[in-house]
DNA sequence: GATGAATGAGAATTCATTCAT
DNA sequence: TATGAATGAATTCTCATTCAT
């Protein structure tokens, strides 16, 4: 009785997915709260109640796509500098492959992050979901390179957050609306290497 | 009759002042969404009513914080690079009065933020009055920069995108609860100096 | 004490005039509830507060301007039929009065009429102050005419209400909006003479 | 899916009437503006937010009452006078009906007369749907008996607005509370028809 | 008396959520 | 499971009325 005939598992997720698409479509262009349940419904083509056998609140749907963003990030392998490659090139790569992320994601970050920055509860989520975690990671791996001679002796903490902010900052300037950023998005992990790793790398 | 009276005109800054503070407590702590009209008058100290003596909707309330951040922006001169001090010296001043700026309008960012992402009137009102005129600014003062030698020829476009982004991308990692962004926040000038000159100064 | 001074007497009338003749305007344009205490202020040209030294409440105004309707209504000298005078001559006149006083009070009719009809209080009082005594005035005159032998023994009651509900009837249909009866008002005299002298004269 | 299931579409005339007639009750106590949507719904023994489902607005009620009007007013057979019967005995017919067509809607009267005299809107309405096909009707085949010297050559256009507009004049002497219109209503279509047709009918 | 800013009760309307079918 | 009609709490906004100046 408990196990969930496997058939049964994917059709609910099937289900789920199609309402958190529907709904992010609709939170990106209304807002959470400009959105209404009835206009989620219709975008996935069922009725309102149905949403509520899969989603106990409107709140839900958010955080419901907040984790499936969350389990995307973690499917990409995360990079980590292997030692034939020099540095310059990781970066550049690393760059590359969270720029087409967040890119892939757009339209997903536009849906959640005004009420990731106002809502409490979802904030905490996220930050101990997503940021704190990425940067426990990183943090390590990063000193690693300054003990190794890598990289100049900044204090990793701070860079990382500054290195993160920017490639943040530059979603956040183009859901401001910015063409040139985003007519440029791709260029970006070349003019980010150029700019910041004369200030990374030793020597 | 015309002639409005100094002093009534006096009152009625100081009122409509006093309800925009109220509103950005609110607003910073619930959302635009979340808050309500009641909340914002019982933190003025105030009737609702009399909130729509001075703003015509609660949108205007959003749009009245956002012209008075232009405004408190527009009052702090602007910086640009003499010639006599050298441009390291410059970039880290003028961090340092950015993130002071962005540090002292917090709760003003916070309130208005996740509303200008998911507000298309909002966010095209502030892109055209703030983020627009900064670049058209800028950029200009950048190309002058490279072509006396002092910048190496970047795109200035996209590194001055790359570098408000930075600056921009702090204040979201705050936002979100980074303990480490907000207690180091005076680090970053120095940080974001040794991060980035040695791309951008030539030689 | 108690003794008013004539002078005042005639300030405070005059005023309470303006404000009733504001009243009428906007009543008639916009409907009582339609209608705000401060357009009909700024119509008279006075603060909000002033016409509640004027009157107690709204609803009051438009008491004022029935009674002020009234009192025009009792000073127009009742017309009763001189023996000298034929019967026939004397209708079509008295028809062209009372066409004429409600051509005249038109727009005042338009401020009230839909009020009376759907407000209980106003209905009563126009009904007691207007109607009622109207109808105890001509019945003995009309019951007389029959037993003069110069009109037929009709029931009294009924054709006068036939009569009266004819004259009012043209009024809301010119208020109805409809251009013909507007366009030939002054006609109707004429045109109910014909239609009804033939059956009200005996002979 | 786009042809709608007959039974529901019965269900929600049901509903529909049911929530005009309980606006019907409201309004003609209380005036449009005097009526609450909460009352509305009490009457109907149904929700506030219900009603929102049936009707767009509280402004949509009263159109919707007045929609119901005209249909009802359409489906009852227009008297043409028939040839064989003589013109006295189908006036007071015809009269008849009206007035006990206005008796069988007297309180949907009260209720949206009062708005249909003071709303710009609903009275552009009224009058092009009612009260102006009526005339447009009733003209030609006037003039036709006038032709056929059955009737005195009166102006068509005047003698009709004269005559509904007694009818319709004692319509609203009703609505203003008079107990002897109220009381002998069926008494009229024969004094109308002693009143009138003496000065309708030639010879 | 005159003013008009302030009040706050009250109303229309929306919409997340429930539940009978 | 799926539906969508019904619910009613909650919210914005209006405006008659008051009252300190």
């Amino acid at each position: 009785m408990d196990k969930v005939d496997p058939i049964q598992a994917q059709l609910i997720d099937a289900r789920r997915n199609q309402i958190l698409d529907a709904a992010t479509v609709i939170f990106a262009d209304k807002g959470f709260h400009g959105a209404t349940i009835r206009q989620i419904a219709q975008q996935a083509g069922i009725a309102d109640g149905t949403i509520y056998i899969y989603f106990k609140t409107k709140t839900d749907l958010l955080l419901g796509i907040l984790d499936r963003l969350n389990e995307s990030d973690q499917r990409a392998e995360a990079l980590t500098p292997g030692e034939e490659i020099d540095f310059a090139h990781f970066f550049v790569t690393y760059m590359r492959h969270r720029l087409q992320l967040l890119d892939a994601n757009f339209q997903t970050f536009r849906a959640i992050l005004p009420d990731i920055l106002s809502n409490q509860t979802l904030r905490a989520r996220y930050y101990s979901q997503v940021v704190e975690p990425t940067f426990a990671i990183a943090e390590p791996i990063f000193q690693g390179l300054i003990d190794q001679g890598v990289l100049k002796p900044h204090n990793p903490a701070l860079v990382l957050r500054a290195i993160s902010s920017l490639v943040f900052g530059l979603l956040v300037t183009r859901m401001l609306g910015d063409p040139v950023t985003e007519a440029q998005w791709d260029q970006f992990p070349e003019v980010i290497g150029a700019l910041i790793l004369p200030g990374l790398i030793q020597n």
